[in-house]
DNA sequence: CATAATATGATACAATGTATCATCTGTGTT
DNA sequence: AACACAGATGATACATTGTATCATATTATG
């Protein structure tokens, strides 16, 4: 389960970001920044608007809509965040501060009964597997990201309650 | 590729799908059937006010927006239509005339070309690799549909050009 | 400093989805 | 046939989500 971050974590995070950003001639500004550190801080996906919402909760200035729709194509693009297009929420990328590089196909497990997500790199045999029936039917399969869901670790063990 | 239907053949599938919802206790109306009429005529999926203005074409009661998406949804729960959560658009079921009944999970596979939809069944081989894959984060898949974007053969044969 | 490129603010609006209550329609019952 | 009931649809208003556009601010660069 993606995990809480602590403030010396998130500094960690955000600056590898900023690190990242510089590399592509891009700049992880304020606005930005502080986007980005709402969904680091998040254990479970986010809407735009909920994003927007929580912005405005740390922030004089409050963040136009717009803005947030523009800053999370941003992050997109930059590949610190990633868009779940089953529930069109997002999430940051769990790899931000390693040198992981999206190599392999992406799934995403989404928890049900929680809604935090696990981002995992696809197994050859799952990519093989999916390939092949996709081949079946003359399809070749260009997805890069899959989104699954399921019961994650925790909320199999707390079975029936409510968490 | 989800092929067109013919007059006879829709009358055919529409037929079937009356026998279905009977079946269940529930009765394929004329909003309804006509709403299922629009999706099966369609070789992509549809978004909810593509069906209202399509269904709005062909007749000269207007239909209302909430109409359109009750009859959506009662037509899933009577799996005369399947929802894709990725681009939140429906396509009608493909087994609806024949004896088919969703043991397997469903793959979508859709054309990035031409946006024509392929509803097959999952191979064993992906179900098991997808399964093994979530087992190793701890996570017990539960979905039973899947939806994978690439090419189909159509488009691979005319690359380049556009239909 | 001047200027161009980039980023953000602000306003208005378009598109999508839902809540609620009124009305209609079919079905069975007396 | 008259009635009552449940299911289905109509209609209105509204909430939510997303975009277009232009103005302003900020940053990099010569």
């Amino acid at each position: 389960m993606k995990k809480q971050v602590n403030p010396k974590e998130l500094d960690v995070l955000l600056r590898a970001a900023e690190v990242s950003c510089a590399e592509n001639g891009a700049r992880l500004t304020e606005r930005r920044r502080q986007v980005l550190s709402v969904l680091m801080q998040s254990s479970s996906p986010l809407s735009a608007y909920e994003v927007l919402d929580l912005c405005n909760l740390s922030t004089t200035s409050a963040m136009p809509a717009m803005s947030v729709y523009r800053i999370l194509d941003f992050l997109e693009q930059q590949l610190l965040v990633h868009r779940l297009s089953s529930s069109n929420k997002y999430v940051s990328c769990a790899h931000i501060a390693c040198d992981h590089k999206h190599f392999q196909k992406t799934h995403f497990l989404l928890c049900e009964g929680c809604s935090s997500v696990e981002e995992v790199d696809a197994t050859q045999e799952a990519s093989d597997a999916l390939e092949q029936m996709a081949k079946t039917v003359g399809f070749k399969l260009t997805t890069q990201q899959f989104e699954l869901s399921g019961i994650c670790t925790t909320c199999q063990n707390s079975a029936g309650r409510r968490l």
